[in-house]
DNA sequence: GTGAAAGCGCTAACAA
DNA sequence: TTGTTAGCGCTTTCAC
């Protein structure tokens, strides 16, 4: 990489000369900068990023930490960070905790020394299950704002972008009510999550308000055979209508449905959370609940930006962003 | 942040001893070092990133250039390549390019201004239809090592990883012979691409060393309707066996073919390239040529370390590994 | 055993 | 209009 000094040697002037004529300083002369910038522009010269960083005490760095990469969804949202950042002219450095809190600690950590400006990141499960939030307090305490962004911890101040999980899975069970379904179950493979419990509260919700018939509630774990287990549930409880709460569940549920003789959705209906791509996997399409994933990075970023731009003015005044979801109606309900 | 500054200060001792204390140098006294690590470990100093990559010159961080996020494959390799990384003390820094050509050759520039050491990348579609290169091999010449997966360019002299794309195909098109399928097709949503292309290649030359069948392709483009499409081809091919050369076209097949009345895989039988998780979304299971894309990832995070080590070293001694796929045998083929 | 000083590449206050 | 200097945080050579 060339730098200043080279720049400087060959015009025979000052780094500082170099560096102002760049800048389009007021105090150089017009046919300096021109020189200047005809040579720089020859060698291809960029001013080197990490001396900026250390000059400037910020790197334009977002430190990602995403549970799981795999996840569409969140794949998804890390998707609407990138953008956002890079149209800001911001860069972003990943981290997967890979669901783990040891993983997640490690990461908030290792970039907590300079490497970044902030923090976007979703909790890892097992922080969510354990409900361990220190790690995130001494990060801000040490001046790196966070961004939480759909498992976010209620107990740490600090911005944050969720869904409308609740009152989104209650009216899709309400759908379901209307179509005078009788046996609507509820399926979830991500029961210890933040989101996991409050769709499960909307389900339970809108079929209580019901007032016909009880909850019935399916959790899968990691491990288990999801086919097998949505099989028995369908077949046992004579479910006519299904919500599941995870991306995958929904598309499995119609496919199983349809192996085991049902007409969806003349037999059973299904709604589930999941994206176009996802809803796809399934003939009928899946009638969805469409997280607008992108939208929540984007307007993660722009919290995290805009507290980076004023920082220390308004510190207690933290602001939590809700994405309406949007009700996407598919072949797979009445 | 504490910076050694105030740690020396504090302690009474100099810069330059806080320093070498904390990298427990031989020239310091056993009690002063105690001290100083004592007074670190109070005020969690962690030495600064930016400094260190300023001073070394270099950064401990790899920059990534993915296509396509949402695309699970590559978003597997991303994670095999994060985890790697993490391993070796490496951070990365990930940029999508979302097949296009301009913010691939944008993120290329703009992490090469000192951002990091090397890049682990695979080719935009619009960089393999329109074949360019330059900014690779621009980005080499100026001393950023690159290493290829998946889609390379076969133009550019780096270090690559690769999957034996042609020879699985080919092998599990013989597999559809093997159960006397007369009509064979193939499916492809990527056939611009490098790794589609030989893919095809591999059908077709196994359809023509069976002799007794001609080669059907469909080709679907991002903004067709997959399933429709899928539909018309099996019906008016009278298609008994798909080979799908994408991740999601192998369970579109199954679900489709069992919606217009057929028996997979008794009537039709499908594989597709596909991962577990995928593969779960289709009742049988698409039986799958899967990629380890996990270890395409770390493959090449091995190249671009052992490279960064040992920089000038072997320039031009180049190497390409291949990781072999699997075949796994599901529910969809017989 | 400890400290002073130089230097990584850059910006900016100040001097000329 | 241009140059000198200091300093961001750190390591390392060389003096003491």
């Amino acid at each position: 990489m060339v730098t200043l000094k080279q720049l400087a040697k060959e015009l025979n002037v000052s780094i500082s000369t170099v560096s102002k004529a760049l800048n389009n300083s007021e105090e150089i002369g017009e046919d300096t900068i021109k020189r200047v910038k005809e040579l720089a522009e020859l060698y291809n010269y960029k001013p080197n990023k990490v001396a900026l960083s250390l000059k400037q005490n910020k790197t334009k760095t977002i430190g990602v930490i995403i549970p799981d990469i795999l996840n569409h969804f969140l794949a998804k949202v890390l998707f609407g960070i990138e953008r956002e950042a890079a149209m800001h002219g911001y860069n972003i450095i990943t981290c997967i905790s890979n669901e783990s809190l040891d993983k997640e600690k490690e990461s908030l950590q290792l970039l907590a020394n300079g490497s970044v400006d902030g923090f976007i990141l979703s909790l890892a499960q097992e922080t969510q299950i354990k409900n361990e939030v220190a790690h995130f307090k001494k990060a801000i305490g040490q001046g790196l704002p966070i961004v939480m962004f759909d498992r976010v911890a209620n107990d740490v101040l600090c911005d944050k972008v969720i869904v409308d999980d609740f009152d989104a899975v209650y009216n899709a069970t309400k759908e379901l009510l209307l179509e005078r379904r009788k046996n609507i179950g509820f399926i979830s493979t991500i029961d210890d999550l933040s989101v996991g419990k409050l769709r499960e509260r909307g389900y339970n919700k809108a079929i209580l308000d019901g007032g016909n018939q009880k909850p019935m509630v399916l959790r899968i774990s990691k491990m288990e055979d999801s086919q097998l287990k949505i099989k028995t549930f369908i077949e046992n409880n004579h479910i006519d209508g299904v919500l599941a709460a995870d991306s995958a569940s929904g598309v499995i549920a119609i496919n199983i449905a349809i192996s085991i003789g049902l007409n969806v959705p003349k037999d059973i209906s299904v709604i589930g959370f999941s994206s176009k791509y996802i809803s796809n996997h399934s003939v009928p399409r899946l009638t969805s609940i469409r997280q607008h994933a992108k939208d929540i990075g984007a307007n993660a970023v722009q919290l995290l930006i805009k507290r980076l731009q004023h920082k220390n003015v308004f510190d207690n005044d933290v602001s939590t962003r809700i994405i309406k979801t949007s009700f996407i109606k598919n072949g797979s309900t009445l």
